[in-house]
DNA sequence: GCAAGAACGATAATGGTTTTCATATTTTGC
DNA sequence: GCAAAATATGAAAACCATTATCGTTCTTGC
């Protein structure tokens, strides 16, 4: 499927405009709807977590990891990596004892910046 | 001012639509666009904080803290806690070493599920 | 080939947010 | 107090990502 393709060949966050467009030269007739049906399918199967949003648009991540696992993204320019370990249980622990339960599909996408964008230059602008 | 007096008798994340119409109960020819432009006034200045999104609207939480600090708030009702001390530093540090920053601006609000929720009573609903 | 069902794509509709613009309010200078 | 400038307000329109609609096309099974 061309969309998959496109989704791997990314590499990074990517809103669903950009996946078509990404798609749409391999397969021209790719239509938009298309694109957020198959995005949406990926999400309800774990493939792909939601990941914020970028000037108006929603943006998600291709996870090859399945399982209990967190991303950083760079809110720039969509740059992802991998988190070691859970870092965030001490967050869930301190969540917990106030009576709530953090919610790891929320948060599976932690909002960063990278070195590239930090430096100023705004990564792929 | 009406819609700060509505923000504070909330006691938890709103959305613009919603403070706006807790606010023309005190003030009825109050406008909407009013309201959009105070609560970016807010966060401009550090005393709200985007708090996700509800059923397609942007959320916000008046957060009296100022400086390091983390809400939790509750995804179907809106109820927020405040965290004690700086639960993401652990999170933070293995995101450094991935060479990215974290962003406290975006995670001031974490989202979560509160106990009444997790009942499965859909809290306010 | 044929029928039933699923997937597709173009278009229209939805709805939260932003912009526009004319009016009302406050501020400033005297 | 008064006039001019600057600012804040609100109703309506514009914007645009997302979703729903609907007729067409591709599968699947026989």
């Amino acid at each position: 499927m061309a969309l998959l393709d496109a989704g791997r060949s990314m590499g990074r966050a990517f809103s669903v405009r950009e996946l078509h467009a990404a798609a749409q030269r391999a397969e021209p007739k790719l239509g938009l709807t298309t694109a957020y049906r198959t995005v949406e399918r990926w999400r309800e199967e774990g493939w792909a977590e939601d990941a914020g949003s970028r000037g108006g648009e929603a943006v998600y991540v291709l996870c090859a990891a399945q399982g209990h696992h967190h991303h950083v993204v760079c809110v720039d320019c969509g740059a992802t990596a991998l988190l070691e370990g859970c870092a965030l249980e001490p967050a869930r622990d301190s969540a917990r004892s106030a009576g709530f339960d953090l919610l790891d599909s929320a948060l599976a996408a932690l909002p960063a910046r990278c070195a590239t964008c930090a430096d100023g230059d705004g990564g792929r602008g």
